[in-house]
RNA sequence: GGCGGCGUGGCCGAGUGGUUUAGGCAGGGGCCUGCAAAGCCCCGUACGGCGGUUCGAUUCCGCCCGCCGCCUCCA
């Protein structure tokens, strides 16, 4: 079983599930109002992860990830560009999604967008003023936090040292320097919706918990976002549901930041901040190798000496795809290996959750072939301990590594097997392999001219021409490399 | 000021009270190869500093130093 650390206790423990074999996952999405960074990145492939192991493992996942449509900073950026926000979050939203299709992340079940759930947040905002919890003033209605239990159960810091550096807001009605809008009221030229409290907009903290709610269910499994979300916007959250006698999350986890040259990401480092930058120079799977190289909780830094041996180890597994003739273990979906003592001490290996019977400890899965389930099982202990993927990875470059000594050594079902279980693990990853099936190289005549000169001239053994003629491949960007079978390029 | 995290061999990065090692990248040597490339084998004896606990600490405790973050919009 999966444990987690839980950023409410602090600590690592089992993830209860609600619903036995079932997890409902909730996880912050963009405000779209600019392209995504590293750190959009980072978190997007954090909880790509964490939805794919589950699966992996047999478990029926429910993912929600919201994107936040109206905004102060959606509503200063249209301003400026003298556009509608409803025109440039249409925008920015699909590149957000163009970007998360680039790095291999699965869509979400459901996307909620906060416009379509204002009517909703005011049915909530009303409960709480309801109850006493929140109260209007000229500005909007805010939520009195001293009068939630618990509050700051999240942040782990007393309520008074949360208050004291509180920034007093020019607002002289809120009650407390803590208390948070729930709903603001129009301002010239915004975007308005209606309300018991005249036209206005509803406050960041309030979308999360409708939809989360609404679509998850009261007492759903997991919230995550990344750290910094953990307060205000969390706390928050939360605030709202339990004034409001919802139980909320019962589990919470947040990934760490992205970091360059040791310090917290930002527009003004310039160099590898936005994630399309990245994307446009390497390869969209090296940053997820480079995010798993990382504990989720720590920091990673991005740059272009961790990128370069992010894409190095890649090209390593790429070269085992390529030499076993590997498939991409993706093509069909996610991968789904293992359900938890279906058969004492076996792993069931299929791929798109095929679970027919299992064979002492490995059987064949569809496209891969038999896999070594002693190392399946290091593989899943890693991970169980609260997403180990340095650790995960551990086991698969060991395997990577006994895969080709086997084959060296002419044992071809001991390499094979190695292999095929590498693909299982990369497919559990979310890691593409670009094998031969993937490969796209498709060589142009003249290429294939040179390639067919050079065989010739290395039968002939006229090294010297087949030097120049490998020179002269290099020259056109192409990687040399000469078997058995005569001369193979490749794009490095 | 309050709260929290981190400091591991050239770089990245797990882990553990002591017996055999994480793993990757880079580097060196070797095998293979016409030469390369890829692959394989071998190599580094690392855990910020000072004390303490212990038969024994990188791993536990204390202090110190250094770095980073949160307490304000932020992925």
């Amino acid at each position: 079983m999966l444990r987690l650390h839980d950023t409410a206790t602090g600590e690592v423990k089992p993830l209860r599930l609600r619903t036995p074999g079932a997890v409902s996952l909730y996880v912050c999405g963009p405000t779209v109002y600019d392209a995504p960074h590293l750190g959009h990145g980072r978190f997007s492939l954090v909880f790509d992860v964490l939805r794919r192991y589950l699966l992996f493992t047999g478990l029926e996942v429910t993912y929600v990830s919201n994107i936040t449509d109206i905004e102060d900073k959606i509503i200063e950026r249209a301003a400026r560009e003298g556009m509608e926000t409803s025109d440039l979050t249409a925008r920015y939203e699909q590149v957000w999604w163009d970007a998360m299709e680039a790095l291999g992340v699965l869509a979400p079940d459901e996307a909620p967008h906060a416009t379509a759930y204002v009517p909703r947040m005011v049915e909530l905002i009303e409960d709480l003023v309801g109850r006493g919890a929140a109260y209007e003033t000229d500005d909007g209605v805010y939520l009195s936090v001293r009068d939630v239990p618990g509050y700051g159960l999240l942040a782990h810091q007393p309520l008074d040292s949360l208050r004291a550096g509180a920034r007093v807001e020019a607002n002289e009605e809120k009650r407390s320097p803590l208390d948070f809008v729930l709903w603001k009221k129009a301002r010239p030229g915004e975007p308005t919706w209606d309300s018991p409290w005249g036209p206005g907009r509803p406050g960041w903290h309030t979308e999360c918990v409708v939809m989360s709610l609404d679509l998850l269910g009261d007492g759903f499994d997991l919230h995550g976002g990344a750290i910094d979300l953990i307060f205000p916007h969390h706390e928050n959250e939360r605030a709202q549901a339990v004034a409001v006698g919802r139980e909320f999350a019962r589990h919470w986890v947040h990934n760490g930041w992205v970091t360059v040259d040791g310090e917290k990401m930002s527009k003004s480092t310039g160099n590898f901040t936005s994630l399309d930058d990245l994307l446009g120079r390497s390869d969209a799977r090296a940053y997820r190798l480079l995010v798993l190289r990382s504990h989720y909780r720590s920091p990673i830094e991005v740059t272009p000496d961790t990128v370069a041996q992010a894409e190095a180890g890649l090209a390593r597994l790429d070269e085992l795809a390529r030499r076993f003739g590997l498939a991409d273990p993706l093509a069909d979906g996610p991968v789904v290996a293992a359900v938890d003592g279906a058969v004492d001490g076996a792993v069931v290996a299929a791929v798109d959750g095929a679970v027919d019977g299992a064979v002492d400890g490995a059987v064949d899965g569809p496209g891969l072939g038999a896999t070594d389930a002693a190392a399946v099982e290091r593989f899943r202990s890693r991970m169980d301990d609260d997403l180990d993927t340095p650790g995960a990875l551990a086991t698969l470059f060991d395997l990577t590594r006994q895969a080709n000594a086997a084959a060296d050594a002419g044992d071809e079902e001991g390499a094979r097997r190695a292999a095929s279980t590498v693909a299982l693990l990369c497919g559990a990853l979310g890691l593409r392999l670009r094998g031969p099936g993937t490969a796209g190289v498709v060589l142009d005549e003249e290429t294939a001219a040179l390639v067919r000169a050079r065989d010739r001239a290395r039968a002939e053994r006229s090294w010297v021409e087949a030097d120049r003629l490998r020179d002269e491949l290099v020259g056109g960007g192409w990687l040399v490399e000469d078997g058995p079978d005569g001369t193979r390029v490749r794009r490095p």
